[in-house]
DNA sequence: AATATGTTTGAATAATAATTCATAGATTAT
DNA sequence: ATAATCTATGAATTATTATTCAAACATATT
């Protein structure tokens, strides 16, 4: 990651682009691409506009690298969190703590990655995301296979582990998106374990269980 | 809804408008905001470009008018479905098959619904979106009282009802934007029994849960 | 210290697309 | 049938902003 080994010019003109990438993302996340000109990131990253165009080809491939840049920070930290010893349940919770914190450490990466999980793919050209989308497809791919174990072991019911990982997706996407909004209303931390008891008790009272669903349970659909 | 007590001529124009908004819609919901010009719409909706500037004051002006227009249709179907007769959980499962039905009707809506819920305020001017947001809120405030109603009646652990009520839009637009990008592949019909049985009774097995969380079950947070 | 190589600059250019407006066409009223 | 009113048109204007490029500046090499 820091390329010590490059010499000067090299390991500066890296820096430099990086920086280019910083002002961008800080630019991207608060307005979105089209209401950012190459003017404001020059002055924001004090480099000229030629200078921008001699890191980037155009302004579409100074954004798509800036997202690529986040997409690996942010699938790498992810990846590390549900690769920790545990159960497939420490696991999921890794997940669902670590997104959290990746989202904190910088704020402007919620609106970054609801572009790119969901959104950017109808804003650009098309083609512009296959790379991006592959790297969460590859995640979510691993995420699932954390459910196929927790399934294998009894720990979760026998159903898609594929939908499984969406579903955490989903719903911390949901708390997430409302955190970043009001930071201090809706602290993270504390829904938490919210999100956790949903995924692994859901919402019904024991009560209500045996009322409503009789003691035989479920049966798993799809899978 | 049909205006069949006014004049031809304003009747007719309002058709007109709609026609305009209708192509809008279509156009913007593939490209984006800024990836779709006015000749475009001028085109595809069969007007000249000045007889849009007739209709709206200029593009974004287009743009907040279609949108509001789909929120409320959008609205009140879900209204209607949480409002049917039934206790909380029969409210929930409406909710559930009914905002699939309203994405299904119209599959460039999922594109227009993740703007307007979580990209949209950033992309266009601050302020644009005060009223969208508002019928988001407002409705969310009412779904979030079925899930108190379900409290109240001993169905529903004794959490904070608008986080249930966020829990079950997060992970129903997970699964609408799988369905969105594949639908022969992922059909949202046979995905609603999962992501009932998630939110109803959770993903652990029975085993688990009494490994894991021994019999005391939950303690509510928040609320 | 002169030359070569690499880097930065920002005014000038080019491309795109929003908006205006004078004109033409329809419809209704007299 | 004529005038008055309302509606539609799209070429011309204006605004914005991405991109280029020749010149200046900096650093390394001989």
């Amino acid at each position: 990651m820091d390329n010590t080994s490059l010499p000067r010019r090299q390991r500066e003109r890296l820096r430099h682009r990086q920086e280019i990438m910083d002002a961008a993302l800080r630019l991207f996340s608060e307005r979105g691409y089209h209401n950012v000109s190459m003017q404001e990131i020059a002055d924001k990253s004090e480099f000229s506009i030629g200078s921008l165009y001699k890191f980037f080809k155009n302004k579409e491939d100074l954004y798509r690298a800036m997202v690529l840049d986040r997409a690996y920070v942010f699938r790498d930290t992810l990846m590390k969190a549900i690769e920790r010893p545990g159960d497939a349940v420490d696991r999921m919770k890794n997940y669902i703590r670590a997104k959290g914190e990746v989202f904190a450490a910088n704020i402007s990466m919620v609106r970054l990655y609801l572009e790119v999980t969901s959104g950017s793919r109808f804003n650009l050209k098309a083609g512009f995301d296959e790379e991006i989308q592959g790297i969460y497809e590859d995640f979510m791919d691993r995420f699932a296979s954390v459910f196929s174990e927790g399934i294998e072991k009894g720990l979760f019911h026998a159903s898609d582990p594929y939908y499984m990982a969406l579903a955490v997706e989903g719903l911390t996407n949901a708390f997430l998106f409302l955190w970043a909004e009001k930071p201090e209303r809706h602290p993270y931390d504390k829904i938490i374990p919210f999100i956790e008891h949903i995924l692994l008790e859901g919402i019904l009272t024991g009560k209500a269980r045996q009322r409503i669903l009789g003691e035989s349970g479920y049966k798993a659909p799809g899978s």
